[in-house]
DNA sequence: CGGCATATATGCATTGTGCATCTAACTCCC
DNA sequence: GGGAGTTAGATGCACAATGCATATATGCCG
């Protein structure tokens, strides 16, 4: 991409590399979880790396963090949205190497059935409400936490603060439950979320009020107790 | 900065320029405004544009986001936070330029004070409240419209909603005013961003009870009707 | 000193939230 | 087949926050 003269040109500076890197989150028996691959290369190798990979110059950022998603954890189509960028000088042990933060939302069914082997999900230590913003660890199924790649536990940090500032001001359980849902299952997903219990009588009455919901007039099945009514996020709801 | 084969190597793939843009907002006269520039070269020579460059190699995103805010706009030190990365692919016609967008805030008293000439700035049309996300436009005081430079009225439209958002969840004019001030004076802060009016004795109440505020003690003078008190922000509020 | 403009305080109706209580509907177990 | 157990969903009430109206305070100006 050589300097034009007659449009305007671009200074001949040394550029930096432009990452993308994936926070896919899902929440999964109340707990919320993130994609994660183990390296198997230096720099850090064995340590646990979001789903990433370089921008190309002929697509765009969204793009390109779409492509890292459908590639890397098999998941094409999810919910994305852009985050942060990220540039400090020596965030990056093999250079000058910037990354443009995106997380993505999946629920807990289709995230079983779709993301590559490759890409585990682990268990995230949801920071205590209004601790947001720093840096976030996971953990393991086993309960022992894990290295994270880079600067990777300050992406995640970041993606759980922006995902709570979401369910704030629209109320709604995004792209984390299926079509239909009871109630109680997005509750589970803003408490996941928070981190903290929520009074099930006012989250009931706020939700139903907020008109993002519409009930189906079909209940749940084979449950041990009183079906609850199954509903589903209205048009509105998706911005 | 060329492969390294030991630490992991950086791929050869052809890089984008990435640049730097501020969105300077100040509040006068309980209007929104933005610091611009007239381009004085192609593309789009005589459009308005914000103020921008590009990044260097060897530092940060943010350290060149203050860089530009003290050489174009003469407010160093500001307060300034990142926004989004705008990455479309034709979004510049001079090349491939990713640009990261942050916004400034500063305070009325400052900008007049020592704003460059270059950078005169201009009313922001703010949009009704519940409709921001979208490009948002400026007029100059003669109320006509002014061009903005390629997809700046889309970073305006960007940092209105972050500033929005700010001021819901941390509900403090931030570094809009000067250290002491009276509560008609935050209030008005509150009304330029948010595009409505506000309940005067719910603000007082609110504001009051947050434990953000202190009172200083002090009184506004030489104003022809009682003087309000003068109130400062904690050290809690600076968050 | 009286008029005027705005600050600040007080009272009240309305609304949203937390909490307790009551009833409904389904499965499981005997 | 009926009772126990469990959660859904509805209702009522105390309490806090808000919007609105009203009353009082405090400066300047003529």
């Amino acid at each position: 991409m050589a300097a034009k003269s007659k449009a305007g040109s671009l200074e001949r500076h040394p550029r930096p590399s432009v990452a993308v890197d994936v926070v896919a989150l899902t929440v999964e028996a109340g707990q919320l979880r993130v994609a994660l691959y183990k390296r198997a290369e230096p720099p850090q190798r064995g340590h646990f790396a979001l789903p990433g990979g370089f921008m190309h110059i002929d697509e765009s950022i969204d793009d390109a963090a779409n492509r890292v998603m459908a590639a890397k954890v098999g998941l094409a189509g999810s919910f994305l949205e852009q985050l942060y960028t990220f540039g400090d000088l020596r965030r990056d042990p093999r250079g000058r190497v910037i990354t443009v933060a995106y997380y993505a939302l999946v629920d807990a069914r289709r995230f079983r059935a779709k993301a590559t082997p490759a890409a585990r999900s682990a268990r995230v230590l949801v920071p205590w409400p209004g601790e947001t913003g720093g840096p976030v660890d996971v953990v393991g199924d086993d309960g022992r936490a894990l290295p994270l790649f880079l600067d990777h536990a300050d992406l995640l940090g970041l993606a759980v603060k922006q995902l709570r500032g979401k369910l704030d001001d629209s109320p709604v359980g995004f792209q984390l439950l299926p079509t239909e849902f009871t109630l109680r299952q997005l509750q589970e997903i803003h408490e996941a979320v928070r981190g903290e219990p929520l009074n099930k009588d006012s989250f009931r009455r706020r939700m139903l009020a907020s008109g993002l919901l519409e009930a189906t007039g079909a209940h749940e099945r084979e449950v041990v107790h009183r079906p609850a009514e199954l509903y589903r996020f209205t048009r509105r709801s998706a911005l």
